[in-house]
RNA sequence: GCUGGAAUAACUCAGUUGGUAGAGUACCUCACUCGUAAUGAGGAAGUCGAGGGUUCAAGUCCCUUUUCCAGCUCCA
């Protein structure tokens, strides 16, 4: 007998050998019938495993991430069932769950098109009519591979290899007519897969790595009810309506044109505004928290950027003005970072340990010659403005200057509204990584990502690792944001170089009198302003915090004949520094409110022949509320206080 | 850069097997002077992204190219 331990602490005892799956049936039908994988002393598994020792035991069903997976992972089984149907020269390469779905990988001679797309969600619904079990079983390393290859699936036995070698029996999957290679967990049977829905079909590389072939991705989602996947659809129709790409456009907040080029967004006076207050803003900011601002050329010889490892490292990323390769001519380069220029700054005259740290900041235009597809909205772009800081500092000043950028970023975040839904990225390097990226030593990089965890750690910080996405010359802590689409994008970086004083020979006398060499921490507060732009735009869909607001009020009167007076009301705002305007025009006051909420104006003012009587004004919020009468004094007073607050929603 | 999709009036879109361009909104004019999300009438507006080709005839078919969108790779 074993004693598993179920939600709530309730003990019950089996014979041992009983499967996971026979245990939740025993609990009820309902919850056999719904349960897709399950979780066994923390660690998720099949439900056809056996239970041969006592252990916490937890039924995971399609409410629970986990649960999602094994249903998804098995859609995606069906997917590639459906695909060898109609597709028999297809090849398999790999076919996850994700966040939000799952994808299958396939090697055909010719993309599917939507047509097909269509023909192979109807196969998966013949499948899950059919209704098989999933059967499991496992083969010694060597008989899987044989297997693999009578299957003539190259994918699965590079993949199966790599499994070899530790021995251990590789696991498959089996479905009617349909084998894979496959870790599990999987439900019991494609029967409840009610819903499916294929989303996109797209080119992917084998292994990430665009060197290999590009594979045709289909990416799906599928639910155990039909009510639930038209709520998943509908939510995705509404994330779009966030879309920044799609309001900032509409809002006139930026626009793009064929013959500027891709990645060159224009920004319209609305945009231009946000930006500018923005940057004022963070300027202050800085220079409160006793940065020093800098303004350095926007390109230099290519020299600058060969001691700095740019040329090196980066030379397609950058706009190069001349010949790179003609060493007789001069030649420029548009600068992709502004660190070799900043560091100029420090080396202008000597620098004692005094001086140190040496806070030095930019409101920074740099230019990336990005690849043609990487193109997206305001948030991917050739040319932008970040708030740059280069902070120069002795060792012994690293934890809490490191901090200090943590504790900037963090209040500027939160400040503009994006901070609750970032999460932290420790961007680390990867010794294995093919393409030379990193400069330094392994020793330089262990010690520089040791020295940065305990400065995470004790800072208490929640973060992910992410390999290979160091910067070239250090780690970094990426403060990463998703964008509507569930894209995740770099909103703000704080990184840790010990390389690059030693290349600038960036020293300082210590107060032993020896020459030495400073750490530097690259830093942005707010990031970049166009991404910040686009992601408050859809945080906000459109309806930016007051103090933002290019307008922040406008005057409705009721009849073109109040104009006047309505004048006289928005002077006396203006002059109280708020931004309005007056709508004049001889239209209803109904189809004046329209345009105001559809522009998303925080505050409308309306005024009649009562108002002017009363000396108030009639103030109606973008929320849809009516606040009702009150003097232009009541008023200004509230809207200075939403101002000065940099309230948001 | 790669894979797939798209581009028609200022905007959102329709346009059948190839037969010569259409709606709503916005804009302009006039009337209305209005009470919290669309007043009515009239008018003007398109090299169908650009270039080439097939054809008696191309918005529609083919090729090239630019830009936009989703994904991959890369990156703030």
């Amino acid at each position: 007998m074993v004693k598993v331990t179920l939600k709530g602490d309730v003990v019950k005892e089996f014979d041992s050998g009983i499967t996971a799956a026979e245990v939740a049936k025993s609990l009820g039908a309902g919850l056999y019938k719904s349960a897709c994988a399950c979780r066994i002393d923390g660690e998720v598994r099949d439900l056809r495993t056996a239970i041969e020792n006592d252990c916490e035991l937890e039924i995971l069903t399609f409410d629970s991430t986990d649960g999602k997976k094994a249903f998804w992972h098995t859609t995606s089984h069906v997917l590639a069932q459906a695909v060898k149907r109609l597709f028999p020269n297809a090849k398999f390469a790999i076919g996850p769950a994700i966040d939000n779905g799952f994808y299958y990988d396939f090697d055909v001679e010719k993309p599917f098109s939507p047509d097909d797309l269509e023909k192979i969600t109807a196969e998966m619904k013949k499948i899950v009519k059919e209704g098989y079990e999933l059967e499991r079983f496992l083969l010694d390393p060597e008989k899987a591979v044989e297997l693999l290859e009578e299957m003539n699936e190259p994918y699965k036995v590079e993949l199966c290899k790599e499994h070899t070698d530790k021995g251990e029996p590789i696991s498959f999957y089996k479905q009617g007519e349909f084998t894979d290679l496959c870790a599990g967990p999987h439900l019991m049977s494609v029967a409840p897969i009610k819903a499916v829905k294929l989303t996109a079909c797209t080119g992917a590389y084998w292994r990430g790595d665009s060197k290999n072939a590009q594979l045709c991705r289909v990416y799906g989602v599928s639910f155990p009810k039909a009510s639930q996947l038209e709520e998943h659809l509908q939510k995705l129709e509404e994330a779009k309506l966030r879309d920044h790409n799609k309001i900032g456009r509409e809002l006139e907040y930026f626009t793009t044109v064929d013959y500027v080029g891709q990645g060159l967004p224009v920004l319209l006076p609305k945009g231009a505004r946000v930006i500018q207050l923005l940057q004022r803003w963070v300027e202050d900011v800085e220079q409160s928290k006793g940065c020093l601002l800098t303004k350095t050329p926007l390109f230099a010889k290519r020299e600058l950027y060969k001691i700095s490892g740019h040329w090196d490292h980066y030379l397609d990323g950058m706009f190069i003005l001349g010949d790179p390769y003609d060493e007789t001519k001069e030649c420029f380069a548009l600068r992709p970072m502004t660190c070799p220029f900043q560091y100029q700054v420090y080396l202008n005259k000597q620098r004692s340990y005094r001086d140190l740290p040496m806070r030095l900041t930019e409101t920074s235009t740099l230019f990336r010659n990005e690849a043609s597809g990487e193109m997206h909205g305001l948030i991917r772009v050739r040319q932008f403005t970040i708030s740059e800081g280069h902070y120069i500092l002795r060792p012994d000043q690293l934890e809490e200057e490191f901090k200090g950028c943590l504790e900037l970023a963090k209040y500027c975040l939160d400040t503009v509204g994006l901070l609750e839904d970032c999460t932290f990225r420790f961007s680390q390097w990867d010794p294995k990584n093919p393409n030379n990226k990193y400069e330094g030593t392994a020793e330089q990089w262990e010690h520089a990502q040791s020295v940065m965890k305990k400065i995470l750690d004790n800072i208490g910080l929640d973060y992910e690792i992410g390999i290979d996405e160091a910067a070239f010359y250090g780690p970094k802590l990426d403060i990463q944001y998703k964008n509507v689409f569930g894209k995740e994008d770099t909103i703000v970086t704080i990184q840790i170089d010990m390389l690059l004083a030693e290349k600038f020979g960036m020293y300082y006398v210590d107060s032993d009198g020896q020459k030495k060499l400073p750490y530097i921490i690259h830093r942005t507060s707010l990031g970049c302003y166009e991404r910040t732009l686009a992601y408050m735009l859809e945080r906000f869909a459109g309806a930016l915090p007051m103090w933002l607001m290019p307008e922040q009020v406008r005057v409705l009167p009721i009849s073109e004949n109040l104009s006047g007076q309505a004048k006289e009301v928005e002077a006396k705002l203006a002059a109280a520094g708020i931004r309005v305007t007056t709508d004049v025009r001889s239209e209803k006051i109904g189809y004046k409110i329209r345009e105001a909420q559809l522009e998303k104006i925080p505050y409308m003012l309306v005024i009649g022949n009562k108002e002017i009587e009363d000396g108030t004004v009639s103030v109606r919020s973008r929320k849809n509320v009516n606040l009702g009468a009150m003097s232009v004094d009541e008023f200004i007073k509230l809207a200075k206080e939403e101002i000065d607050s940099k309230k948001r929603d």
